[in-house]
DNA sequence: AGGCTATTTATACACTTGCACAACAAGCTC
DNA sequence: GAGCTTGTTGTGCAAGTGTATAAATAGCCT
């Protein structure tokens, strides 16, 4: 008795089933394969067939949404970027909060998951690891952190106008590179050793080095 | 008449001349090559044959120093991080010199050429997104980050010895790990865009950073 | 000079890669 | 439901990959 409902037929080999799916919505998550890929095989693991296999297609498809790989990916990057920078400024919307508070939670929003997160740090350091190369990523990257910078000048501005007026344009652009530095850096060693830090350890420290970088009085219970 | 020292016969292919070096050198010169290679193309790119035509060789050559691929680039990477580390510390041997210039003169150091190298973070970065998903490469990174912060924390603590006498191990550590964090910071802002800062820029405002993170007076001009 | 050895070259091979293209079917429109 | 559009699959292909191995030769020893 043939069985008509058999899923493996011998010798009539049947072609795959599959769904149509809306154009962002197989977009995204061809980019979201690409990014897990990139993340657990580097540029090299991260072949076409891997990248289809882990968004539940066949390779040939990604020809259909993307010019070439090299697109898929800049694509995945800009993606992975957009992320990360939104992430980082949503920390700066707070309402009713002294601007050095407002800066406390930016530091801290900086330092604790996700943003300090394995994954994320081994796309950036993969992608950004091939900017000087890439033009295309360079730019892109530059373009994150002239942002960033810009957020954190912002806020630091901010703080030196209510505490004392001492606001040079020169000092605040200084100010603003250290703050930038002593956030990457410990963004990074957050990441690459994380167990190494008792939970907030890494924000209490970015706060107090913060704070001493702009000469705020460390001892200033102001608030709370 | 045939020509006996044609450099390309036609029709009798010449086996290629080449010359036997030292093992130590060629292996030398493999791992340079290796990293050029990595630096230039980043891992996908750093092919066999594109490393031994940099290396003056031919691709087969290189299974005979090395087991495969992956133990050239572990190599590769164990001696570029061998290099850094070397670096770094070598600005710390200073005679006749306060501990307070010492740790000015490393964060100098590690904030100038040839520290601040585009090609040499590339490497980094390449090397570092990689691992997460390599142990051997987690390790060795570990031991060399560890090792730096190690001495950033005995310097710490020689200035802090010097200046007063503040010395909770806690708080040592929590300096170690901030100042470590704004060299980092800053040597990437460096290599990634270094035509952004004026020559010397990076490292005045380490300098300060720092000292303002261990609280020393910023208008001590005790040296000069 | 002649021979030996191990460094070096060259070739082969199985496999993977990105890309091209034809066949197919999912789901909308009528 | 029939038909058409197009998202999707499957297959093929040339180029390139790491590795294996045989052949050749450079340079030392005697």
């Amino acid at each position: 008795m043939p069985d008509a409902t058999d899923p493996a037929p011998m010798n009539m080999p049947s072609r795959r089933r599959f769904r149509r799916e809306g154009e962002e919505r197989r977009r995204q998550d061809l980019i979201e394969a690409t990014l897990d890929s990139v993340a657990e095989h580097g540029l090299q693991g991260a072949t076409l067939r891997t990248i289809a296999l882990r968004a539940g297609v066949t390779a040939g498809l990604i020809r259909h949404y993307f010019p070439g790989k090299e697109e898929l990916l800049q694509e995945a990057y800009a993606a992975l970027m957009g992320r990360m920078t939104e992430q980082a400024k949503a920390a700066l919307v707070m309402e009713n909060a002294s601007p050095r508070q407002r800066l406390a939670a930016f530091v801290t929003a900086n330092l604790n998951a996700p943003i300090i997160d394995a994954r994320v740090f081994s796309l950036w350091a993969t992608f950004i690891g091939r900017a000087r190369a890439d033009p295309t990523l360079a730019h892109a990257h530059r373009e994150g952190y002239l942002g960033f910078r810009n957020e954190v000048e912002a806020v630091v501005a901010e703080v030196l106008a209510a505490e004392r007026c001492k606001s040079d344009a020169s000092q605040l652009r200084h100010h603003a590179i250290a703050i930038n530095a002593i956030i990457d850096g410990l963004w990074i060693e957050g990441c690459l050793a994380g167990e190494m830090f008792s939970p907030g350890e890494l924000a209490a420290i970015g706060i107090k080095a913060v704070e001493a970088e702009l000469g705020l009085a460390p001892e200033g219970e102001e608030n709370q």
